[in-house]
DNA sequence: CTGGGGAGGGGGCCC
DNA sequence: TGGGCCCCCTCCCCA
């Protein structure tokens, strides 16, 4: 027989021992302000934690303490509150910090909750907007009613004052003149931390064991440029969009809560995707509609499509689906992924990296240089003093990118493999010289092998 | 301190 | 719609 209510008893009898500060065996610093909490709980809710706590799981007498500089204590209010009552109470104004945060915590369902966020405003932005092409002429009642069905289960309005122990500017609150939405996040699920850990968490934790606590940070995060976060979270792009698809929504919106402006009369446009006063007003012939514009609803951008808005959007978010498989390295965009492998780890430039002379298969070779590789004329190799350096391609995997496949399981390779060999660029002193075929380099670069130790 | 170059990143746009 | 290319800008490193 099983009592469902006991586990929110049980959480909610931890978060009043959190509020008593009993037992608390865990002081999280956040630039300054003191956190106390459970590493019970944090270990059970965060990645980062489970991974901190679990290095210090020998010590488990002595008190610990984690310092954090990447998030105001605010954003950790949030995190905090949900990580002990199941409520993300995200706004528009903290959704981006509060992913940023939940990405360097490795907080799955907190980004995916995040994302989903995001992403609500912007179909409901673009549905809305449809419409409003669509039925510019007509009378709709556009009270917000619709809207609310755009949501499936496990959102639900904050309508009510915001969560007793929140900081008073964590509620629902006014920022630039405009009403924020307030929403609280159940998750339905009952994935554990554990079961979300995916394969690239997995490896990481690994990777990082030899870390102390501290306010270190994880080194294979996607960079989230758009808070305070100077680094990069754990959360592979490809795990995120999959915790996407798992998570249930349920929400009811307040119209006035959710960021939207009413245009005049009866046409709702959302605040995300607005197209301007000016441009509804002035479309550019009968036949010719306005031109669709998406607007940022997180700067000023606009542009013209929304795979576009799209990309921008990443920008925000900091996802950074495209990992190198050479180096690890992500990034937001398969086309700087690939500008940057060809650059670094293929050498495909046929210019001598030391005297920048063009050269050939005849008159340069490649040098590797751990996993970055780069072209040398005769002359320069000769100099660097070539002679004395170990040539070993016998051990080595190939290195190659990735040309077909779908997004997600063309880079199992790198997570595979780097389970249990870790590539550091530059880390390597070693160099390995291999001939330049300039006739046909895609095949010949097929046979480098990286230099991986 | 400054200028040049490499690398990364963002936007526009074509296919 | 995604992939990819081009262009431009910024940052960082180094001479």
């Amino acid at each position: 027989m099983e009592i469902s209510s006991h586990q929110f008893h049980l959480l909610q009898q931890l978060n009043e021992q959190r509020r008593q500060d009993l037992f608390c065996d865990c002081s999280i610093l956040v630039e300054g302000k003191v956190f106390k909490a459970h590493r019970n709980v944090l270990f059970a809710s965060s990645g980062y934690f489970k991974m901190l706590l679990s290095q210090g799981s020998k010590e488990t007498s002595q008190p610990t303490t984690a310092t954090f500089q990447a998030f105001s204590p605010d954003t950790f209010t949030v995190i905090l509150d949900f990580m002990y009552s199941g409520k993300l109470s995200l706004t528009g104004q903290n959704v981006i910090e509060v992913m940023s945060a939940a990405s360097y915590l490795q907080m799955t369902d907190v980004i995916s909750v995040c994302k989903t966020f995001i992403k609500s405003s912007l179909d409901i932005s673009e549905k809305e907007k449809d419409r409003y092409f669509s039925l510019s002429d007509n009378n709709v009642n556009s009270n917000g009613v619709e809207r609310s069905s755009l949501y499936g289960a496990g959102w639900r309005a904050e309508s009510s004052p915001p969560h007793p122990h929140l900081s008073p500017d964590q509620g629902t609150s006014m920022m630039g003149g405009n009403a924020c939405s307030n929403f609280s996040y159940y998750p339905t699920s009952q994935r554990s931390a554990q079961q979300q850990l995916s394969k690239h968490e997995q490896r990481q934790e690994s990777v990082k064991k030899s870390r102390h606590l501290g306010p270190q940070q994880p080194s294979d995060m996607p960079y989230y440029k758009s808070s305070k976060l100077e680094d990069r979270a754990a959360e592979p792009a490809g795990h995120m969009a999959q915790a996407e698809e798992q998570v249930q929504l349920e929400t009811e919106v307040e119209p006035h809560h959710v960021g939207y402006q009413y245009g005049q009369g009866s046409d709702v446009i959302p605040r995300g995707l607005a197209v301007s006063q000016q441009e509804r007003e002035s479309p550019r012939s009968s036949n010719d509609l306005p031109r669709m514009r998406f607007k940022c609803p997180f700067c000023t951008h606009v542009v013209k499509r929304k795979a576009d808005l799209k990309r921008h959007l990443r920008c925000h978010t900091g996802e950074r689906p495209y990992p190198c498989e050479a180096c690890g390295k992500r990034f937001s965009r398969l086309d700087h992924l690939s500008s940057h492998f060809r650059t670094i780890h293929q050498a495909c430039k046929p210019i001598c990296r030391k005297c920048k002379r063009h050269v050939t298969e005849l008159t340069g070779q490649v040098v590797q240089e751990g996993t970055r590789r780069y072209r040398l004329c005769n002359e320069c190799l000769a100099e660097a003093g070539i002679d004395r350096i170990r040539i070993d391609l016998e051990a080595e995997a190939p290195l190659e990118f990735p040309q077909d496949g779908d997004k997600d399981s063309r880079w199992h390779y790198a997570e595979d493999n780097r389970s249990d060999v870790e590539i550091v660029e530059d880390e390597s002193t070693d160099l390995v010289i291999q001939q330049v075929d300039d006739s046909d380099d895609e095949a010949d670069e097929k046979e480098v092998k990286p230099n991986i130790r």
